[in-house]
DNA sequence: GAGTTTGAAACT
DNA sequence: CAGTTTCAAACTC
């Protein structure tokens, strides 16, 4: 039979491969004639009532808790094993005793021992009457255990139908090799165990098939994911559903019951994201998913899952939702894999740390980068050429630059650039309404246009570098091999500013993402105070930006500014006013 | 407890 | 793969 075949229970559990010993055909063979009633092993399903399986092979990820007393087919693979019966109690209740029955007395628990409060609940006990058990409709046989105490009618999912059981499995899994396995995978995340305890749920797992509800909005037990405790995910087909994270639909039926279960803990935990990252951080769609039909919004991705997915991203609280859809860069995420099932919006970490006139600094700190290094080398050549140094604090800035750590470059590029600012403002003669020379760029814009910097350079020149440049025919030979150096020298130092930006960027989304998640943990006990990242806490030493610690969590900073350039915050001020960087492009100075 | 509803499983 | 039928659990009264 098959029992074996094809899934992979019997090899974890030790018991079932016995039985499956894989092969087929042992399990009747090797099903020791009664097992004291194992059923098969197919399952790697704890058995539910037999005997049983050390251990369940899968971990299932699934706890269960709750409610579910599920079916049988959801509990026994999921449920059950699961955390919610211990193996060796749940079902095991009754264990050998189980008469198998052809006849099937009541005795025996079922699988599907619901464990509440504690104690655990006779299992259920299947009714089937036209199955003989022998098909899937049978939760008995679908998880893996011989029926035993039950109310079916000509049932031959018992020891002494041996034979013919197998043959049952066999064609079950000749149909589907997946039969006897597990529905419900849990998610990459492994966030959940610390948290199956009470009660909560498990969003994080989800139906391997996914289910097809159309009408019980996927809030009743008919509904796979509903009984197994889990939220509806992208595999789901289900129409009208309401069982995903925020659906109102979802939150009321558990409120009062289960105040403290996981759906709480979830969107306490969103809330503490979204604080944390701003208002319009994540949102969970508080509408419920739109019904297939309903999609024209979302165009024709229907059928699968897709579309349905994206029904249930709607945000539903028109606030956030109104938020998410006007904030730009908003990945939907939730399928599978990574987010999986839950399905939260995801928004950038530094969503709300990165306001555009931070963009604008950043571009302003590399400008004004570029001039100082334009004007060094050219100080240089001059030097070289005279003999004589300038001795500019911005030459030995820059010359610090090169060996001093990155971060503390920065921040001295860019106090450095608010000093000149007010004392000597480059090539802003004009004052403010003119166009400076260092014109605003889009790091793209620095990092990829060569030609650009060359512009730069030349507009950076002063007039006397101009001149120099321009007017010395008989240098210009070799001007122009300086020339070259000094452009590739100028990238060079503002691809490496713009680089460290990056990169600490990066770091903060990282520091950020770990507080945010530790935050979603501990948020329904002791939510933290999100304002513990502001501004105030990020600070500067020794020109190295510090990441502020709260409650043992690494604080992002806040505010933009201090990651791009490193500085104070007050920098801001001093930064010359840089156009909004589209206008720019018709404004450069031409060499 | 009978009847209805529902959706998975099985079948075509 | 889609549509239909079968089946048994979930639900309603």
């Amino acid at each position: 039979m098959g029992e074996g075949e094809g899934r992979e229970f019997p090899a974890k559990n030790a018991v079932a491969a016995q039985s499956d010993a894989h092969g087929n055909a042992t399990v009747a063979a090797d099903f020791p004639a009664k097992k004291p009633a194992r059923q098969l092993d197919f399952t790697g399903v704890p058995s539910r009532g037999s005997v049983v399986l050390p251990e369940y092979p899968q971990p299932r990820e699934v706890p269960q808790q709750e409610p579910v007393a599920a079916s049988a087919q959801i509990q026994t693979h999921t449920q059950t094993p699961v955390g919610a019966m211990p193996v060796g109690t749940s079902h095991t209740q009754n264990p050998s005793a189980r008469s198998l029955k052809p006849e099937s007395p009541k005795s025996r628990p079922r699988p599907s021992v619901e464990v509440k409060d504690g104690t655990p609940k006779k299992q259920k006990q299947c009714n089937c009457k036209h199955s003989r058990c022998l098909k899937l409709y049978c939760e008995c046989f679908a998880s893996g255990i011989y029926c035993d105490g039950c109310n079916c009618v000509n049932c031959y999912n018992n020891v002494e139908n041996e034979a013919a059981r197998r043959e049952a499995v066999e064609a079950t899994l000749e149909r589907n090799p997946n039969a006897f396995r597990p529905k419900i995978a849990s998610s990459p995340h492994g966030t959940r165990d610390n948290r199956e305890e009470a009660g909560e749920i498990l969003v994080l797992a989800k139906h391997n098939k996914g289910c097809h509800c159309k009408k019980s909005g996927c809030l009743k037990k008919y509904c796979e994911c509903f009984q197994a405790n889990i939220l509806c995910s992208e595999n789901c087909k289900c129409m009208d559903c309401k069982n995903f994270e925020g659906s109102e639909e979802r939150q009321a039926l558990f409120h009062g019951e289960h105040a403290n279960n996981m759906a709480y803990i979830q969107q306490a935990a969103n809330a503490a994201i979204t604080g944390a990252i701003g208002s319009s951080g994540y949102a969970s769609p508080p509408v419920s998913k739109k019904r297939k039909g309903q999609e024209l919004l979302f165009g024709p991705i229907a059928k699968d899952s897709s579309l349905h997915r994206l029904g249930q991203f709607q945000p539903a609280n028109p606030v956030m939702g109104s938020a998410l859809s006007s904030s730009a860069p908003v990945v939907r995420a939730g399928s599978s894999a990574t987010l999986g099932p839950s399905k939260f919006t995801y928004r950038s970490l530094l969503a709300d740390i990165i306001q555009p006139q931070d963009v604008r600094e950043l571009c302003s700190v590399l400008v004004v980068v570029s001039e100082e290094t334009a004007k060094t080398l050219t100080d240089k050549g001059t030097e070289d050429q005279t003999g004589t140094s300038l001795a500019s604090p911005t030459l030995e800035r820059l010359q610090g630059q090169k060996e001093s750590d990155p971060q503390k470059r920065v921040s001295d590029d860019c106090l450095s650039a608010n000093q000149e600012d007010k004392v000597a403002p480059v090539n802003s003669s004009s004052g403010g309404t003119e166009l400076p020379m260092r014109r605003p760029m889009s790091p793209g814009t620095l990092a990829l246009m060569c030609d650009e910097q060359d512009t730069i350079f030349m507009s950076a020149s002063s007039p006397n570098r101009i001149t120099s440049h321009g007017c010395n025919t008989t240098s210009q030979l070799h001007h122009g091999q300086r020339m070259n150096e000094a452009y590739a020298e100028q990238e060079r130092v503002v691809l490496t500013k713009f680089r460290d930006c990056l990169n600490r960027l990066i770091t903060f989304g990282e520091i950020k993402e770990t507080r945010c998640s530790k935050l979603s943990r501990t948020e329904i006990g002791s939510p933290q105070d999100p304002s513990s990242n502001g501004p105030a806490n990020a600070r500067i030493e020794n020109g190295k930006q510090q990441v502020p610690v709260s409650n043992g969590v690494a604080q992002p900073p806040a505010k933009m500014p201090q990651m791009i350039t490193g500085a104070v915050s007050a920098s801001n001020k001093d930064l010359p006013k840089i156009p909004a960087l589209p206008e720019n492009t018709d404004n450069r100075p031409k060499a």
